[in-house]
RNA sequence: GCCAAUAUAGCUCAGUCGGUAGAGCAGCAGUUUCGUAAACUGCAGGUCAAGGGUUCGAAUCCCUUUAUUGGCUCCA
């Protein structure tokens, strides 16, 4: 029989296993060889004998499926330790994910660090045991039968949700036995190195409406060393917290009796925020965007009109009695579009108004449900940079281009943009409830914006059921420290608000003609910009974006007066400037500086003084030497326009 | 909203079996005026998240609430 391997044909003996095959090949890769892949499709285990002419490769750690492969191995495993500590536990699912996995279980009782511990510890043993796993397959109805003899309603349910006719497959380590498509390890031993990481609630099959369940995560690599690295990785990662740093380094606090999600931004985020708005704001005057300034809150009329009362009633604010229809009805804004859009509605406008860039730096208020906030990148009042694009059909183009390329601006300008991926969010057909509108609107909105990004070249994934609810989005996603992604950065073709606000222009032939529109945001929130700059940089924002830019510092009171001056010269110049003059414990200001992150320090002694110069260190703690004050402006100068603008 | 953990001085954290609160750093006052990672002396600082309960007695045990953290579900 003819094997293909990387390109290379080979004689086997018909009927080999995988493993042998790769023994045949070397030893070494036999040892490293994880499952086997057949034809470029399908994934194997290494004991499954091989009966015709096929190309295969085999997988080892390096790659995705063989690491796939080896964690969901050693789900099972976890399954089976808990299976053996606690026999009333009842198993759910239990697949791979990025960088480890997890599996869920309905148990009484909770699961506590302890637990965690005895539950490893049995974990070990049973990877020392080193049982064979086995495949065995079943015909529905008695796969349904064993799992309801081992008192496991969740895979019967799952069973029961295969087709009629589907041959179940089960795995089989020692005596314990899971419902599971594969493909796996050879034996448990395989697993080299595993931990659990932590305990979680989850929602069986991800509904929050059925019951929650327990989920532990853990990771598994092929070595100790991997092992530690990685965790070394998390806790490092951690360390960049915005919520950590950001409290530390004083950007912003919570209080508890204002509440939660609503962050206060102390002098240096604000100083941020304000510093990267300014910059927004410009830039988009510079690109023909039109200024606004509207409202906070509106009537519950208004929401009717544009939808939000219908499909967002619980993310708002409600001010009022929703229930009286007598009394007026308040609630605060949770987007800016019904609003933004009374700027075009305003008057009866030409073809040639459009486009009809409108900017605001705009204030939103969403009331997420109370588990959802997290530091300044989930929280309930934040500030967009958001806009609005009234086109004719013939502008969608260019102008959704523009935005992207605004977008990207904006990212490379703040240092995330190499983070970002894109994500064409789509409605789901399935749950038409959540969406204004036809299925036909959505297929033009969604076609037009499909060509647009494949025009564009735009490398993007699928969100299906990611869409707004009046319509298709390109999201530009990032993650934190913690590995969880969110939007930063959206771009999305509204077709269904500008009908329900009855807008239209008049037309070079003088019909009135429905516009598109492009709702976007440049930089997104300013808040959950600021947190994942925090986080990229360490706390170490840029030059021109550092709430203080210069420390300068004093080692003798003989120094104060020139200290003053440098401090005043470089602020009318319109640097940010701080003065220490304790001259007292110069190591610790300069350890703190550093700490905080500050670009520049200048120290001052009695040298200095007379020379009418400035001795000057980076934030590296690098002595710069001595120099003139409009030298070290000129440097400054250079550093914060290379920075802004690229 | 759901599952779990946590909440002690400005910060980081001790506080044993239930016996009424402790350290380091920061702060303040004085001394020191010194050249690069914490100078010396002293002082002050706490309704132990809030409320209720058990108890002769609660930071400690129980309940409720609030906030914080990690997930789930949602979402910029």
């Amino acid at each position: 029989m003819k094997i293909t391997l990387k390109g290379n044909q080979r004689e086997f003996e018909k009927g080999i296993s995988a493993l042998d095959m790769a023994g045949q090949i070397s030893q070494d890769l036999k040892k490293k060889a994880l499952v086997a892949k057949v034809n470029g499709e399908k994934v194997i285990e290494l004991w499954q004998p091989i009966k015709e002419d096929c190309e295969i490769e085999f997988l080892t750690f390096e790659d995705e499926e063989g690491r796939r492969a080896y964690r969901h191995t050693a789900s099972h495993v976890l399954a089976q330790a808990v299976k053996n500590l606690y026999p009333k536990a009842k198993l759910a699912i239990g697949p791979a994910i990025e960088n480890g996995f997890y599996y869920d279980f309905d148990m009484e009782e909770a699961f506590t660090p302890q637990a965690l511990q005895a539950i490893e510890k049995e974990i070990g043993r049973i990877l020392k045991k080193n049982d064979k796993l086995e495949k065995f397959e079943l015909p529905r109805k008695e796969a349904i039968q064993l799992m309801e003899e081992k008192g496991e309603p969740y895979k019967v349910e799952l069973i029961q949700d295969l087709p009629e006719d589907a041959v179940i497959s089960l795995y089989k380590q020692g005596d314990f036995v899971d419902l599971c498509a594969g493909p796996h390890l050879g034996s448990t031993g395989k697993v080299k190195a595993m931990k659990l990481t932590q305990v979680a609630g989850a929602y069986w099959r991800g509904n929050e409406k059925n019951k929650m369940l327990q989920r532990i995560y853990g990771t598994a690599f092929d070595s100790k060393e991997a092992l530690d690295a990685h965790l070394e990785a998390i806790e490092d990662a951690k360390r960049r917290d915005h919520n950590k740093i950001g409290r530390e380094l004083e950007y912003f606090t919570t209080v508890d009796t204002i509440g939660q999600g609503l962050p206060i931004l102390l002098p240096k985020g604000a100083r941020v925020i304000q510093l990267l708005q300014r910059f927004v704001e410009d830039e988009e005057q510079k690109r023909g965007y039109l200024l606004t300034k509207t409202p906070l809150m509106a009537k519950r009329d208004l929401y009717r009109i544009s939808g939000h009362w219908d499909h967002y009633r619980d993310g708002m604010f409600i001010l009022g009695d929703a229930d009286d229809e007598t009394k007026e009805c308040f609630a605060l804004r949770p987007m800016t579009c019904p609003f933004q859009y009374q700027v075009f509605l305003n008057r009866m406008r030409s073809y040639r108004d459009l486009p009809m860039r409108l900017g605001e730096t705009s204030t939103l208020f969403r009331n997420e449900d109370s588990g959802e906030m997290h530091g300044l990148i989930r929280v309930r009042q934040f500030t967009i940079s958001e806009g609005h694009l009234v086109l004719r059909p013939d502008q969608l183009e260019e102008e959704f281009k523009g935005c992207l390329e605004l977008a990207r601006f904006m990212l490379q300008a703040v240092g995330l943009e190499d983070d970002c991926t894109y994500r064409f969010s789509q409605w789901d057909p399935n749950n038409t409830k959540k969406y204004e509108g036809t299925p036909e609107q959505w297929e033009e909105a969604q076609n037009l914006m499909g060509s647009i990004l494949e025009k564009l070249d735009v490398k993007h994934t699928i969100g299906i059921d990611e869409a707004a609810f009046y319509g298709p989005k390109l999201d530009i996603q990032i993650k934190n420290v913690h590995g969880k992604e969110d939007t930063l950065i959206t771009i999305q073709i509204d077709m269904l608000l500008a009908e329900k606000f009855g807008m239209e222009y008049v037309d070079a032939d003088g019909q009135k003609r429905r516009p598109y529109i492009i709702h976007r945001t440049s930089l997104g929130c300013y808040e959950r910009t600021l947190a994942l700059m925090l986080e990229k940089f360490a706390g170490a924002m840029p030059l021109w974006l550092a709430p203080t830019q210069v420390e300068v510092m004093t080692i003798t009171d003989r120094a104060n007066d020139w200290a003053d001056e440098v401090a005043s010269t470089m602020s009318m110049a319109g640097f940010r400037v701080d003065t220490d003059k304790r001259n007292e414990k110069i190591g610790f200001k300069i350890r703190e500086a550093q700490m905080d992150k500050i670009p520049y320090m200048v120290v001052l002694g009695d040298k200095e003084c007379e020379d009418k110069m400035v001795a000057v260190r980076d934030r590296k703690g690098n002595n710069l030497g001595v120099m003139g004050l409009d030298a070290l402006m000129e440097l400054l100068h250079e550093e914060v326009d290379t920075r802004a603008i690229k």
